[in-house]
DNA sequence: AATAAAAATTAGGCAAGCCTAATATTACTG
DNA sequence: CAGTAATATTAGGCTTGCCTAATTTTTATT
């Protein structure tokens, strides 16, 4: 089994392939997980020795298929526990994300199975998230940014790629929710401020910041 | 907040305390922690200058009040998961305790507080063990243990004191389970074996590990 | 290409928690 | 009460995962 903090790398690695494409540098992973590069060269020389990641010299480094097995498991067990507090316990949107975060680490096939039972086997996290099956397959999640489109385009706002607590309630604030219809009213050159149309009813502006942290289906 | 580590101490000092009375030696800590007898005094140094332990030289230590409490709310979370596995996700009660053994350690009072109400404010575990309340108070728990009881004595089976699989597995061999009446029938001089009438019909003999083991109330 | 800046690595250290081996203390027993 | 056994503690080490400082390598700029 692995530890936290490799558990932690693994899951940062990935999403870092995923947003950038393949090759991660050490810098990179030292930035989003908030410690010195010298450590993070430490670390993955160790799970380079496991087989986990695989270095390129002067290139970076990429998960292994053994590496992105085990970060898929990790964030399916992250967004399951998130699953589990927002629709059980009652948690709001923007509070289940620490918690997850240790909860992820616990090390239980079974446990995992049961709770994904429990919870009728869900498609997708609080936040849009998809949530990999037992097998680490992803419903496909065709979103677009809706900062890539274009006035008059329409969509479904099915998730979100800023999970802080500050953006999560300014959703709140201005009143749009998983799954709201969304159209693009309007793109100011100037500012790049988009004027959306919620629900086919209400209009409200949103900086460019905030269309890129939305995410459109359909 | 303190480490599994730590946690893990004040949870097998707080036991040892209420199986054995006041003091607890190093010996004893170090066997059931499973760990060496140096690691312990290292570790109880480092807690006794947190004040959660207190030593008295030759005569062993005691938790602080600051480290009972600190116990008293990792068995309470401890029991809490316990009631979730097996109330929610289905999981037997042999199955549940190492999950348990790792989900206490998850720090939010806010998560403990929510799975209480979740859970209905239960006032015990799947194995009978009473649950303390937010406020760190125990609904009373009048048991005695089984061996403890004449000829003619009855009552209702309400825990366990052994909570190894092998022994809630053999329990539910016998057909005995939590809150069934049991009278003592016999209690042979020889071997000390105890022959019990569960519900009034049917009739079982058992060792005296195993009679001491269960805990009986009213 | 020379130089500066950025990125990465190496080397040496540290705290937590464990270990073994050696030593000291306390308790038990004849 | 001496001698042994049981208990505890000290001393020194190890691994994990982090740190700082120094150095090397790579990349970018002129």
């Amino acid at each position: 089994m692995h530890s936290s903090a490799e558990e932690n790398y693994l899951k940062a690695i990935y999403k870092l392939q995923e947003a950038n494409g393949e090759m991660v540098a050490t810098s990179a992973l030292a930035q989003v997980l908030g410690i010195h590069m010298a450590s993070v060269t430490d670390m993955l020389k160790k799970m380079s020795n496991k087989k986990l990641v695989a270095y390129q010299k002067s290139k970076g480094f990429k998960l292994t298929e053994k590496g992105r097995l085990a970060a898929i498991s990790i964030i399916r067990k992250h967004r399951l526990w998130e699953v589990f507090l927002v629709d059980k316990l009652r948690f709001r949107w923007d509070e289940v994300h620490e918690i997850a975060e240790q909860l992820e680490h616990i090390h239980s096939q079974e446990l995992i199975d049961k709770l994904d039972a429990y919870l009728d086997f869900p498609k997708a996290d609080p936040h849009g998230d998809p949530i990999p099956d037992a097998k680490g397959i992803f419903a496909i999640n065709k979103s677009v940014l809706l900062a890539s489109l274009a006035p008059g385009s329409q969509g479904k706002f099915t998730g979100v790629t800023d999970h802080s607590s500050a953006f999560l309630n300014y959703l709140d604030k201005i009143g749009l929710s998983l799954g709201d219809s969304v159209k693009v009213k309007e793109v100011e050159e100037f500012d790049k401020n988009y004027t959306l149309l919620l629900k086919g009813k209400k209009s409200v502006v949103v900086s460019f910041k905030v269309a890129n942290s939305l995410l459109i289906s359909e």
